[in-house]
DNA sequence: GTAGCTGCAAACCTTTTGCGCGAAC
DNA sequence: GTTCGCGCAAAAGGTTTGCAGCTAC
């Protein structure tokens, strides 16, 4: 495993998806930090965001573009078909799940249960 | 609603993703027809892919790379963390859960289960 | 004959990667 | 001083789109 140094951007980065509620990706991150960090690149955002993910300091949320949750604890989300914006749930995450969904050979590390659906700002068009 | 006119290369497309239990994507489609339509292209397998999700007649699976089920059927998935790939669950989908996931505004219309693991075929390795 | 669909190729967007310089330790 | 991280830019997927010709109706 690689020493991993200090930098002011990956704490930036963290703390912009900690703070945000939307689940933010990667572009959103870093249209977020560019006024204060002008000459921050793209690529710092993903590999930082990967970096954290791999580590497990953050959760990565699959999707046609990736969003990033500093939530740790497990929990649902609510997506919107129609904007794609992301929100947590009011459903426990049942962990117990994953001890009944073994199949054959498998071994389960976990699980994702998203709702689709259009969110309030949607259905009003 | 614009009038759909049959079509070849349609139907073997949805034949494919029907037969294959893998929920192909639009590449492995398109690997699997090549043989038999030299002259198909990768546009139409993906113009056609995404209309039949549009109609519903088949589901789309989010992912680093879209997936498509022609099951419609609710039914949880399994996917290898280490492979990618995806097979069917044997938990069943419980419709009921859409009801209390409702939130503030919200209109849910389905949720997706997924199981994230470890395939047998990845275990030995 | 009139849309709709195809094949082709270019464009797009997200994500990854190679490299040389600057920063953390 | 050494190693890691950054900014930059190019490359690498995956997916979408414009267009001219062909096809279903």
């Amino acid at each position: 495993m690689k020493e991993q140094r200090y930098s002011q951007q990956r704490e930036r980065i963290y703390q912009v998806v900690q703070a945000s509620r939307e689940h933010p990706t990667a572009q959103m991150v870093y249209d977020a930090l560019r006024p204060e960090l002008p000459k921050l690149s793209l690529g710092t955002v993903y590999r930082n965001l990967q970096q954290m993910a791999a580590e497990g300091r953050l959760t990565q949320l699959d999707g046609p573009v990736a969003r990033f949750d500093a939530m740790l604890a497990p929990h649902t989300h609510l997506c919107c078909a129609s904007c794609g914006q992301v929100v947590d749930g009011v459903l426990p995450y049942d962990a117990a799940l994953d001890r009944t969904a073994v199949a054959e050979g498998w071994t389960i590390t976990g699980h994702s249960l998203i709702f689709t659906g259009i969110c309030p700002a949607c259905a009003g068009k």
